[in-house]
DNA sequence: GCCAACGTTGGC
DNA sequence: GCCAACGTTGGC
């Protein structure tokens, strides 16, 4: 599967994500959102996504595990993911272009702003991928 | 800095 | 169980 995870550069951004080589997305403090996250797998593609600044997507990244037990959540029930860089895209696709673009105006990130972990349809993940730059045969075997 | 959208909390 | 008040997030 597919799927957008969004973050405040200031917090943590792209660039810290490729300077680590590896890390745990934890945080997470939602219920919609950790629905989702519950059901990322291994080898899933996540587009990163930079809010408040930067409002683009930057990079993709790839889980490399299933859920576990937040390590950062005083109780249970919480969740995160171990993901790792894959590739920067050559050019962020702009929030802008993302609600411009008719294939895409109706994404979660559009409709549900707040959300931080969302799906990704198959289509709208190559579209961006084009947008961006990335040659999406070059990192994904079928 | 403001505002909209949404989630959470607490009084009733 | 409802709803007002408040806090947080994120776009503008």
């Amino acid at each position: 599967m597919f799927w957008l995870f969004k973050t405040d550069p200031e917090t943590y951004s792209w660039d810290d994500l490729v300077k680590d080589g590896k890390t745990i997305w934890d945080g997470v403090r939602n219920f919609q959102a950790r629905n989702y996250l519950e059901k990322v797998a291994p080898g899933d593609l996540i587009l990163i996504y930079h809010s408040q600044s930067d409002k683009a997507v930057v990079g993709i990244a790839k889980a490399v595990s299933s859920a576990f037990p937040d390590p950062t959540a005083e109780s249970s029930n919480w969740v995160a993911v171990e993901i790792v860089p894959v590739v920067a895209l050559p050019q962020k696709v702009t929030l802008q272009a993302i609600k411009s673009n008719s294939e895409l105006a109706n994404l979660p990130l559009i409709r549900q702003s707040r959300l931080s972990i969302m799906p990704i349809e198959d289509s709208a993940f190559y579209r961006i991928c084009e947008m961006g730059g990335v040659d999406v045969k070059s990192f994904i075997r079928k």
